[in-house]
DNA sequence: TGTACATCAGTGAACGCGCGTTCACTGATGTAC
DNA sequence: TGTACATCAGTGAACGCGCGTTCACTGATGTAC
């Protein structure tokens, strides 16, 4: 029967779930290197063979939880970008920053894991990708619409990109199209710019420095908007 | 005899020495998750518990590899900033970028070790801010230099800071004297843009995306010198 | 300068632990006639 | 609807491994008189 076969399926589906929420609660105490498939069946009350029969090594529980990982992050950013107003670039550009933000805060071994330290042995494979680029795909996408609607102003700071950067710009263009080079350089420098805060904040560069990161932060963000042109 | 005493101390010195080497070696390696004392003291032909005359515990020798990679890492950038003269604030920041994506080229895993994902299970002691913030101190004495020199004109760019943040500016401003507060933000600001472009380059998030790092990261500490509003 | 003692470096065995992965197996769930 | 077979989930034992750390010990190096 049709029925039962899936209710099978079902189950398998179910358990899958069980076994990366775990792991991923076992990330959030003892970190990617922590992670091991005898603590996970542990838990779960099975014999640490039976998770085999649902990843056939650690290295793909791993990959399960990254891919989850760049999931929940680029799904947070698309609800705060989406919860803007098409036109309002500005206000979507700070909902993103905000947004990768308060993710980071909430599930910081789970952002270690995607953007700290690679985990040492452990290779990723390339169904990541797709993943990985959802905020950057966001992200690309208010450059862009704010380019398109004429609002992205950037002030005549920068030097311009040399010759040499336009291949690679070529590549990251396909993010924010028809952008042209300076703007792309911008919206890298910024964007790294972001990560590069976060990860300061998170991994514990600003002890004894910066006791409000959260203030520092959100102005951090509107400088950002600004060198990118956007208006404020 | 003081000279013989003296050469029994040498001798501890040197194998000290020795054990860090090979530790770093192994950070190289394995990372830091797979540093390991019995490792280390296979390599040296020595048993596993000799090293415990050197070091009492694992996480006090990683302890000293922290330690030596931020006097590495400031050194460099000492260096790098001695060689050019004083008044060239511009120069001398961008040979800091420059050295420190340099160092971080030359030692990933040392980088990984100091600024990416804590190592779990391991909390830093207090000895290690001296050396960690080595950097930073001549970066805010670029700033300060530059400040003190008239030669700092930041585009009016961004809003003013909030006052909430100056708090945090004035325990920032003890790395670079006398700076106003929306010179803080910027140079926290661009600080982090710079370590966040690094990690991203070693970290793998450029993969398939920037593949000519170099060019770019060269344009982008030109910028952030602007945005700083160093003179170009 | 020479001897008695104290300090220190390195040895080897052991404790107790957790890990990833394999494999032959039992029973339950689903499928085909 | 009922039976014979195939698929799958979970068991339990085992393999082989490496780890951090402790401890009683042997010898060599340094010190004090």
């Amino acid at each position: 029967m049709s029925s039962s076969r899936t209710a099978r399926e079902r189950v398998r589906a179910e358990l899958t779930r069980e076994i990366t929420d775990i792991a991923r609660g076992q990330l959030a105490v003892d970190g990617a290197a922590g992670l091991s498939l005898r603590a996970v069946a542990r838990e779960m009350g099975m014999v640490s063979s039976a998770v085999y029969r649902y990843f056939p090594s650690r290295d793909d529980l791993l990959t399960a939880l990254i891919i989850d990982g760049y999931n929940a992050v680029g799904e947070a950013v698309e609800q705060a970008d989406a919860a803007r107003p098409r036109e309002d670039h500005t206000g979507r550009w700070l909902a993103v920053c905000h947004a990768v933000r308060g993710w980071a805060l909430a599930h910081p071994h789970e952002y270690a894991l995607l953007y700290g330290s690679p985990v040492p042995g452990y290779r990723a494979p390339a169904d990541t990708v797709a993943a990985a680029v959802r905020d950057t795909v966001v992200y690309g996408r208010i450059i862009s619409d704010a380019w398109h609607a004429g609002t992205l102003n950037p002030p005549d700071i920068c030097p311009p990109p040399p010759p040499s950067f336009a291949e690679d710009a070529a590549r990251v263009r396909e993010m924010m199209p028809e952008v042209p080079d300076d703007v792309v350089a911008r919206a890298l420098i910024v964007w790294t710019g972001l990560f590069g805060w976060i990860g300061f904040e998170l991994f514990g560069q600003f002890t004894n420095a910066i006791l409000d990161p959260g203030t520092a932060f959100d102005h951090a963000a509107h400088c950002h908007a600004r060198f990118l042109g956007l208006p404020g």
